[in-house]
DNA sequence: GCAAAAGTGTTCCAGATACACCCATGT
DNA sequence: ACATGGGTGTATCTGGAACACTTTTGC
């Protein structure tokens, strides 16, 4: 008799506790360069709440995954995105900040190269798509804080850490990367100053080669001595 | 037939939701200087897992709580502190960092002056004792990353914001605070560099009295100008 | 007057900033 | 030869670091 009620129990609302659990999520802020624009990874959102709105990608957290792998598959399942840099941002959870049920948001930001995306919607979301971080559409849940606070921190970190070279292509040239840091700061930088800063931090070397660009001088190749490390500088 | 497997449920295992989620919990290690130390607060756990192990303060989010009233509340609980300065940390959610169900853990670290505390065990914990952090017992679960994490982000700070005023009394002298920054930095400072460059910030100002302290000429007394937040400088 | 901590300025150095011209290539 | 971006050095400024003596109090 017992084990009929222990197999209805499991049928019906099979996961259960001596108290109440939030629900947990990761949401993740991915940017990228394209078009000369620092610009973020959204999904539009196939399913209520905020249904057709776009939102980060992100989702719900498998109860034997780690925290990281379930932000790297959801990103992968809702945009096809792989192989980006991720880090931890911060945990948003107000009570009031989905209307299902309390959800706990365990966020992420992530960079990554132009060179390296193929974006496609994938099965969980209705379509996804960059957007320039300045014309950004509404977001569904909280997710403009995230993003603020993922901007926040990717700004503050280009001044005491290596984290411009993970928007980089493999190889490189100077003006290239001087122009991803004018992009991110927002501000012209002097040629020769920031080519003696940033060779004097040696975590760059030439690869030997030419590239080849237009009507000019071809200019030296670059790549980063540890890509996927982030070092700290100063 | 159908009510009496209900009830039964209920009486049981009252949560119940149609996918598995994990617990949350905050943990919080919160920092003072006493006896010329820094020190951490650390509670002895009353029952399993880990019973009679030191631990960090912290416990289960309730499910209608923000998560920073339940890093206070258990804070309170445990150890009775209470007024700290209070920042989120990191999110530990490693699937094996609990052996009784999946945890994820929101940590915070605080602050408090040592003239402000009033630790006492408190129901939830057998014991609450501050441990200098060069000294530490070993602690439960995985919150020596936590700690090592925490010192970590504290001592960043200290280079870019005015977090050190947070174990400062309300009033006190300049060597008082040199002392503090001495203890925090483990390394001696020059006296009038220092002077120099934290009343250079302009965040502290005098109150007008003098602190006399034993045989020698009486120092001055300043106050901190928002004690409340704590400053990004430079 | 002596012991003890409070208070106070200047020199030096390193890293950041400002700034302008020649070089290599394709057409 | 000219148009285009690639590549290079020096002078100045500024903030941090090093450093020693006088002042005020209690005993």
């Amino acid at each position: 008799m017992l084990s009929v009620i222990f197999t209805l129990r499991v049928a019906i609302l099979p996961y259960s506790y001596p108290y109440p659990h939030p629900a947990v999520t990761t949401d993740i802020a991915v940017f990228t360069l394209r078009a000369q624009k620092l610009q973020l990874l959204l999904v539009k959102r196939a399913s209520p709440p905020f249904q057709g709105q776009w939102a980060l990608p992100g989702g719900f957290l498998n109860i034997d995954e780690e925290l990281e792998d379930c932000a790297l598959r959801e990103l992968q399942e809702e945009t096809g995105v792989t192989g980006v840099y991720l880090e931890q941002l911060y945990t948003f959870g107000k009570t009031d900040r989905d209307p299902r049920e309390r959800v706990i948001s365990v966020t992420y930001y992530a960079l990554t190269a132009s060179d390296r995306l193929k974006v496609q919607a994938a099965s969980d979301a209705a379509d996804a798509a960059w957007y320039p971080l300045d014309d950004l559409p509404p977001l569904a849940f909280d997710h403009s804080s995230i993003v603020e606070l993922a901007h926040q921190r990717l700004v503050a970190k280009l001044n005491y850490s290596t984290i411009a070279f993970q928007f980089m292509p493999e190889t490189f040239t100077l003006t290239e990367l001087q122009g991803v840091y004018e992009i991110l700061l927002n501000e012209q930088l002097d040629k020769r100053n920031f080519r003696k800063w940033i060779l004097g931090l040696g975590q760059i070397e030439e690869t030997g080669e030419l590239k080849r660009n237009g009507n000019h001088r071809p200019a030296r190749e670059y790549r980063v001595k540890n890509p996927d490390r982030v070092e700290i500088i100063r």
